[in-house]
DNA sequence: CCGCCTATGTATAAATG
DNA sequence: TCATTTATACATAGGCG
């Protein structure tokens, strides 16, 4: 994002890609850490490389607890963490990126180069799309587990 | 950090804290999500916070199956971070749905009608399912729609 | 891979509406 | 609470050793 804004999408470049991977998985832990000490809550944090190597963090608690109260948690924080936040909802998604559309638009005309608006947006569609693809996938696995638990009962 | 830079330390005042941590989280989620496309790799990432709300997002695999391999990898940290017994009983946290869902199945217990109960939680997460489809469908249209725009200026 | 450097984009603390 | 604004601190791409 410096010296022209990394596109989001896999770096095609293996150097780079790793390169980086390394710069930014310390950007990202600090932060992690940083959050977990500021706001005095539970974080825990994992990555995979492609190379298989791994990286985790936790603050205050051990990972493993609090992936067991994650593990643990009741469906009822599940809808919790599931349900749309204002901020997030679709109405205000909407009029927000139209609003975006609308002023990339107008911008076109005036500018010569219209794509960085229209693209900022598509990026901001690309982040909700994934949280969204993340909470789906979660849900699903949940529904399985609460199916079978039908079934045994 | 910004207009006097931020102390590493708890945030003593509530306000200031929430308000930080509303803040933060938002940054924390959107760099794992930029790493996990940027880099190609598999990102877990778990927050809770001291009122219990959970927010949680993986990238790619569904958040669950971050956590198995994790919980699997044979990766001397890992051993070394989790005792074997706390590993194992992750494992069957993961792989055995009644422990999973203790509370649900607390809750059946409690009550003199399980299967009416089990199939409202069931229906919960299809609401749930719904509107997270719903929302992923959406976007995914929208996210068409710019596009499309982007190519036609 | 590990640092260091610099220019620049991003995140965000604090104030304000 | 929630969104915006603004000033600053921070993160980091690209380059070099």
């Amino acid at each position: 994002m410096v010296r022209g804004k990394t596109p989001i999408g896999k770096i095609e470049n293996y150097d780079y890609r790793l390169t980086t991977f390394s710069k930014r998985r310390t950007g990202l832990f600090k932060k992690a850490y940083e959050i977990s000490i500021l706001c005095d809550v539970d974080v825990a944090l994992i990555v995979f490389s492609h190379s298989g190597n791994l990286w985790h963090f936790s603050g205050h608690k051990r990972i493993e607890d609090v992936l067991t109260k994650f593990l643990s948690c009741p469906d009822t924080q599940v809808a919790k963490s599931v349900s749309l936040s204002k901020k997030e909802s679709l109405v205000d998604l909407l009029q927000n990126v139209k609003h975006q559309d609308d002023s990339a638009e107008g911008a076109l005309r005036k500018q010569q180069n219209p794509n960085e608006n229209s693209s900022v947006a598509v990026e901001d569609i690309d982040f909700q799309l994934a949280r969204c693809q993340s909470r789906l996938n979660y849900l699903k696995g949940f529904r399985r587990k609460l199916q079978h638990l039908h079934r045994d009962l």
